[in-house]
DNA sequence: GCTGACCATGACCGGATTGTCATGAGCCTG
DNA sequence: CAGGCTCATGACAATCCGGTCATGGTCAGC
């Protein structure tokens, strides 16, 4: 994943990464990188600082939240300071602007062969707030407290938080997650998502990971 | 370990590594260096490039041939031929001289953050609590005692130790660990845990290591 | 061939979970 | 402002699920 916003840089780079055999996917913004990330992990991410809206060090920090997922800052600035605070903020490497290509795909390799077997066995796990769903080992804590939901609930979850704020309707989920595939309406979904909130919301008439999408369906996510 | 010639340089670092709280071994020579490096092996080795007598690209090779220890490369010379080619020969990253030393001690807890959980895991020894398992003999102890595991439990526990905290279906483990591929249902998985578990856990109904995730299978791991 | 350990299977039980329903609150629309 | 639709809430009984046990089969070692 190639987060950079400099279209001609952008470019360049996804070019050279594509020819040396990279399966390449771009983000111009933080948002949008860390939106992504959440859909499709990629094996290594290529972070430029300078980037509108989110700082470069905030999408180091919440990737690096999110899991081990290891990180290449890229910028134009070199200072020692800069180097340092990059690489405390839990980047893998720092490169300097302007970079040849060659220079970045061996620094990515060489962070790659050091990742590599270790990367399979560390769990991906979701951070949103103080809420953290690990998809390896199928559990979830809140604040730091392990909850155990039980298995239609944490079905639920795990299918919602997937899709990071995109709306499911009652019959998505239903197939999805109940696998039926229900003819009319059922109130099942609705008791489902509320005994869910009972447990990871703080305030469940207020949720803020669960939303309801009136007359539409439910979705993860803040407003 | 730093390996470097220049005394000025090599006391200088020396000094400041010690300070970061790093227990440093210096050698003169590339020759010197890999003969300590067999004795007293060290978590992570500094490398300069441009060394009397074995040349620093061999040295680095030997090193890496010898094990996983992770090498930084340190150097006047910063063509990004030569940095290609340092990365290429195993280093996990490459700093060019002159390096200021806040710089080179961030890049070395950046590759010693990285490569920090998967060292320990080069034994073929675990310890989970007062459990130990010992993947070359074939052997589990459980606080000190050995403990006589028949072959289904101890490959049931092999396996799902492998995969600490991952969730395992019946049917997953009953194709890795008894390489049936069995349709519809059957009580053989929960019997075998449920023996496995009188022998390693205190208290079978509250078991520390083999987890019930209702709905979904089984867990190696703490809650 | 005998013996004992180990393994697979099925039945049963208790408790957690789930789907359904009735009721009430909340929100749009006219 | 009232009506109607949508959703939240709480209760309840049927169901599902996993733990436990008893039984019989298989295998290795003696």
């Amino acid at each position: 994943m190639l987060i950079e916003d400099d279209p001609s840089v952008r470019e360049g780079l996804r070019l050279s990464l594509s020819r040396h055999g990279h399966d390449v996917d771009v983000a111009r913004t933080g948002e949008d990188g860390l939106k992504r990330l959440l859909e499709a992990p990629a094996d290594i991410v290529v972070l430029d600082l300078m980037l509108p809206g989110l700082d470069g060090f905030e999408v180091c920090r919440r990737i690096r939240a999110g899991g081990p997922t290891p990180i290449v800052m890229l910028t134009a600035r070199g200072d020692d300071l800069d180097v340092v605070s990059g690489l405390e903020a839990g980047a893998d490497d720092y490169v300097v602007k302007p970079v040849r290509p060659r220079v970045l795909e061996a620094r990515i390799r060489a962070v790659l062969r050091r990742v590599g077997p270790a990367a399979s066995a560390v769990t991906a796990q979701e951070t949103h707030g103080d809420l953290v769903i690990d998809r390896g080992s199928l559990t979830v804590s809140k604040a730091g407290i392990p909850l155990t939901l039980p298995p239609m609930e944490l079905r639920l979850l795990l299918e919602l938080s997937a899709a990071y704020s995109q709306v499911f309707s009652r019959q998505q989920l239903l197939e999805s997650v109940w696998e039926l595939d229900f003819l009319g309406d059922s109130r099942l979904v609705d008791a489902c998502v509320q005994r869910l909130r009972t447990k990871i919301e703080d305030v469940p008439s207020r949720p803020r990971y669960v939303q309801t999408v009136r007359g539409f369906g439910y979705r993860f996510g803040p407003l």
